[in-house]
DNA sequence: GACAACGCTG
DNA sequence: CAGCGTTGTC
């Protein structure tokens, strides 16, 4: 089975982009996608439905909103922390950054995590304050899982989480993304019991899902990996492959960032 | 010589067009733009030194704008009322509309006068006090003028001087581009000696330069006669042909406007 | 740098 | 329906 994570920045602008990738590549089960950007009666399903796609789209018009494209059906779909956690989360489950659902077994949390903006930002708390109530929903989802888990998170977490996930670490303390306080806050999310699959296959630097459009850093290579696949242990072990595909980064008028993939046996 | 208008609704969004149409058209000496909607800093002047033409802008951002592009140096240019009428014209020639040159010891004025927006409406009013305005103004040019005077005046006139130049003119008088008070108008501006050049060589009607984007009518040939050349009586006699081109509201993404040519002898 | 929305104009 | 500019976001 293989799961890709992308953030298309707008599925309407990147449509083509993504529907020509998915013809490229038939191997992949199940499609994540971040910053669809579009309410849902606009979302362009026909586009997949032609392709034999099932969609799953839970969706903000200009910010936010995800999107799962499946080959086959997927089981217990829900959406938002508030499903799960069955509380009043005030704004935290205002914009919709969060879906999920079951395939084969496994349960997919498909996430874009809100990127923080500058660090003395309302945005940048809500972020840390958003991750810990991650971790209270993944909480919940393992204990109700049966045993041992099997769940995948995937998505843009807008957080790198070692230094070589990023090309110059020397001020990381000065902007969003790579910060103490983001990296603890999403270390509690994983030490639940979620591992960074890329990493089971790749020890080298260099490898990035993201690059900013301003300063035409894909050119040189100066990017951020902050889109991932944590798994936890059970399926962890089953993980044959995790690879980052930078084609699509290479396109005209490209996402600024680009497909990961893992494949589980 | 062969002289175009043709109002292009942003000369940046339209450039390929123009220029393309400019190379499929090598006979054209010198085609008046309107509505470029570009300030002179970032108008595509380069688009068109390469292909050999001289260029004369008078542009504005957003909105207006006009510009000739020139096979041959232009003499005489002058842009906005005020460079002839020289007196204080207050909002009357604050927005970029109206430029002139003498290209064969003839004069061609070319203008994007007002559209009036709703018969209610300040913009109304300024329609016509406009055009009064140019009135005056080609009145000194005519006056300055060696006998026989041989002026052209094209562009978009946001005027259907005829019924016969509207697909449906039955309501004519409950919106702009063809009441009588602006029918007046623009009649006296031609009273100083212009007349409507492609009724030289067709009386039918049907033939139109503008189509509305918005009732889709140019599949059904809903369209208005707005865009037209007058030409002093001297000039009108060497005119040998006037034609509509409408091959380029054909294309993907067009003008509303199409371009309409002069020959004179 | 790129995207989407909104307001304005035609 | 289509253009531009502005704002907000990342």
């Amino acid at each position: 089975m293989q799961i890709t994570t992308w953030n298309v920045n707008s599925v309407r602008t990147r449509l083509e982009q993504v529907t020509n990738w998915l013809k490229t590549h038939p191997e992949v089960d199940l499609l994540c996608l971040q910053e669809t950007k579009v309410i849902d009666a606009d979302f362009p399903q026909a586009a997949f439905t032609e392709l034999g796609y099932h969609t799953y789209i839970y969706g903000q018009k200009s910010y936010n909103g995800v999107a799962m494209i499946s080959r086959q059906p997927l089981s217990d779909v829900q959406m938002g922390f508030t499903a799960v956690l069955e509380r009043d989360l005030g704004d935290l489950d205002e914009q919709r950054r969060l879906i999920t659902g079951v395939i084969d077994q496994v349960r997919i949390v498909n996430m874009y995590v809100p990127n923080g903006s500058s660090l003395d930002s309302d945005k940048y708390d809500y972020k840390l304050r958003w991750l810990e109530t991650l971790r209270q929903y993944l909480k919940i989802l393992l204990d109700q899982d049966d045993e041992p888990s099997q769940i995948l998170i995937c998505g843009d977490f807008n957080v790198a989480v070692e230094d070589i996930d990023i090309h110059n670490p020397a001020k990381r303390e000065t902007k969003v993304m790579a910060t103490d306080a983001e990296r603890e806050a999403l270390q509690a999310v994983l030490d639940l019991g979620f591992k960074d699959v890329f990493r089971k296959f790749t020890q080298s630097g260099g490898h990035y899902s993201w690059w900013d459009y301003r300063t035409g850093g894909f050119q040189r290579n100066q990017g951020w990996r902050i889109d991932y696949h944590f798994l936890t242990e059970a399926l962890y072990d089953r993980a044959i492959a995790c690879t980052i595909d930078i084609e699509p980064r290479k396109l005209p008028q490209p996402s600024d960032h680009t497909p990961v993939i893992v494949e589980i046996s």
